[in-house]
DNA sequence: CTGAATCGTTCGTCAAACCGAACAACCAGA
DNA sequence: TCTGGTTGTTCGGTTTGACGAACGATTCAG
């Protein structure tokens, strides 16, 4: 569940993508980004392995961020109702409930939670893997969280980012649900 | 707003954190991504300028998304109350405040707002830039949202999710704020 | 019908990325 | 103190990516 994609071929096509997206010619790619006609048409052919900078380079002259030119394609449209959940995530404790709203595209992980907590014990949260990041802002109620070692009260409208590679927590003072970025680097 | 990085020095310094973190060898990395030591060595050494399928072959033994190696450092732990926001993005119409409460790291573009609409004329939103995604939990109230031939009707804890790169709007039926996460690619 | 612009392709040359091996430094155990 | 096993480094040789020029194909101006 990582890299799935051979890089040659996305990349030929993100490149041709790109380029006929931003209305240039092959030749005037190349000029900007201070290479040679003949590259650029070997890589959009699909024949060739750029090195990072020539690659760099074209991300730069294109305007567009650089996994722009290694990853595939896009979503579409989608709504979840208020408790229709598809993927509910019920801790041990019964006072917990996420439900999974959308992941990121494969390589980005990015995964958004509508959080929901009843009042009563606080939730230990185990640190998640090495470099997570969470986001969260609160919809109502009142919500005790953060690091365990450093806890932050917030209320509707609140919003609080900490690190989640660290044992962290979340206490409900009372009936409270939030939104919950997950980043999972 | 791109790519302010030169990427040479970047993904030295990517290489020897992630692989630091995995707690592997510069020998056992070399092999398992079926390179020399060498190479690696140099590589990690800033000196070098990667081939694609190179620095690929190090992200899949890494375990790691590709651009994990071509992006800089993560964050750490802020608050900000409702109404505190730093970034205030002001529409030209009175009734739509949007706050940015996070961005990603340079390039992992991924927008976090929390936004407020009154009620009144629907907002119609530019198309972003091509490949954008919208993702909206709503925090109270009603909002009319998503493309403009196709908008949906969205309440306290719903979550809807729609391209940004096409025109879209948003239309509060009430006095409402909404969390808007942005996913630029 | 030319001449001069583009467009994108293909070819030969050179620099450099990658390789393999040999290297010093360190540690564990006999 | 010798081994045998790591660690990561530096050194020639070969493969290959990037360059520049020359190419056929278009399109437009004269």
């Amino acid at each position: 569940m990582e890299q799935p994609a051979p890089p040659l071929a996305v990349i030929a096509a993100a490149l041709r993508r790109e380029r006929n997206l931003a209305g240039i010619s092959l030749a005037e790619l190349a000029r900007r980004a201070g290479l040679a006609k003949s590259t650029l048409s070997q890589l959009e052919a699909g024949a060739g392995n750029p090195s990072i900078e020539t690659l760099w380079a074209l991300g730069v002259a294109l305007g567009v961020p650089f996994s722009r030119l290694v990853e595939p394609e896009p979503a579409k449209v989608r709504v979840i109702r208020a408790g229709e959940g598809a993927t509910r995530l019920r801790a041990d404790r019964a006072d917990f409930v996420a439900t999974l709203l959308a992941t990121g595209s494969p390589h980005v992980r990015r995964d958004l939670y509508l959080m929901e907590l009843a009042p009563g014990e606080a939730r230990e949260a185990e640190p998640h893997i090495p470099g997570s990041v969470e986001h969260i802002v609160v919809g109502s109620g009142r919500i005790r969280t953060g690091p365990v070692e450093e806890p932050v009260e917030v209320g509707p409208g609140d919003y609080v980012t900490f690190p989640g590679d660290v044992p962290h927590r979340y206490e409900a003072l009372e009936p409270s649900w939030a939104v919950l970025v997950m980043e999972h680097r």
